[in-house]
DNA sequence: GTGTTTACCGAACATTCGGTCAGTTGACAA
DNA sequence: TTGTCAACTGACCGAATGTTCGGTAAACAC
């Protein structure tokens, strides 16, 4: 006979997992260094003690969610559709990749985009993300090179306004209530890319 | 014989608008929270007691921070330019100003940027800049209605998009290499306003 | 010279921080 | 019934936090 719940836990508790995902939206709310582990702890519903019991600490918390946002980003600039067809098209596509990333993996790329190498974990974090802006640099250049994008806007400006746009995203958007990862990248595209000027 | 130093001070040293000065370049580096007093105290070269002589304490280097950038956003939108003539004109208007200020307001603009509200000071900033958002919210519903905007993107999405990009300027803008105020607020708003596409 | 003010130091304060550890609880297997 | 073990508690540690306070050296006014 199978049992009535084939998924049974022994205990109800939490696992690294959840203690994860809660730990990031604390740090959200409050900063990374404006939270203590008491107040993880408050989050969790349990004492700060338990939370040792699932994580090493709070910088292996920080270095996880981190992570979790980079692999996301590199899985865009990684993927073949950016290395080849037209550098405006590529650019396109990439914008709407990073979008649906910062959309799907929301708190986490939001923590990344706040870190300022107060430690080693973040500074290897900013390590990485130096990298991304690499990446997503050249395809601007490219696009630029190849007549794709007006000229009287310099290609490294552009890129820093176009992914200031995009990073802006996690300053304000609620999955809840606001429009899907491909709405809003319709929207950022319109805007960027054709203009608001009717 | 007059002396080689004609100003001569009673006595170098700090006063309240260096330290804010300073205190601020550190804020941002570190973030408020990651940054100590005697973070304060090194960069300023005394110790940690020297900053009480001249200010009350940390939470009010904040608030005069944060007063400076907000006080220079609300005199954008008190000026009368941005209260008659067609809204697109008024919203392009403020946009460049709004750029101005972030320029030459820069740490304290990226310090208010940064605030979570994690006390009465912080949320009394984010209160004065969600009035401030109001403003601008009002204006971009106002071009739209005027028809001076595509309408196939949401009036406030637009907002967030357009002073989403504004704002990430404080993220990579830096005043020694950069270009000026003027070079930023065209390069943004022929991005935003006519699209990067030839 | 005498007194006052300015700008600071060094030591200490109470509190909070991230983290440790011995022990407890309760669901489960046997 | 007994034993196991995952999941946790509560007491505690040393270090760091923001802030206070008594003292002091140098520049000034007279």
């Amino acid at each position: 006979m199978a049992p009535p719940t084939p998924t049974r836990q022994r205990k109800r508790g939490h696992d690294p997992e959840s203690v994860l995902a809660i730990a990031v939206d604390v740090f959200n709310e409050r900063g990374y260094d404006g939270t203590s582990m008491e107040d993880l702890a408050r989050a969790l519903g349990v004492t700060k003690s338990a939370i040792y019991y699932h994580v090493p600490g709070k910088e292996q918390l920080l270095a996880r969610a981190l992570d979790r946002a980079l692999d996301g980003l590199f899985a865009v600039v990684g993927d073949e559709r950016a290395a080849s067809g037209p550098a405006i098209d590529r650019l396109e596509w990439a914008v709407r990749q990073s979008v649906r990333i910062l959309v799907d993996r929301l708190p986490y790329v939001t923590l990344l985009l706040r870190v300022r190498g107060n430690s080693s974990t973040e500074q290897a974090a900013l390590e990485r993300r130096r990298e991304f802006d690499g990446f997503i640099s050249h395809l601007v250049k490219e696009a630029a090179a190849e007549g794709s994008i007006r000229p009287d806007v310099e290609p490294a400006l552009v890129t820093r306004l176009l992914f200031g746009t995009v990073n802006s995203i996690t300053e304000w958007y609620q999955p809840a209530r606001g429009a899907s990862a491909d709405d809003l990248a319709d929207a950022l595209l319109k805007m960027t890319f054709s203009g608001l000027r009717v």
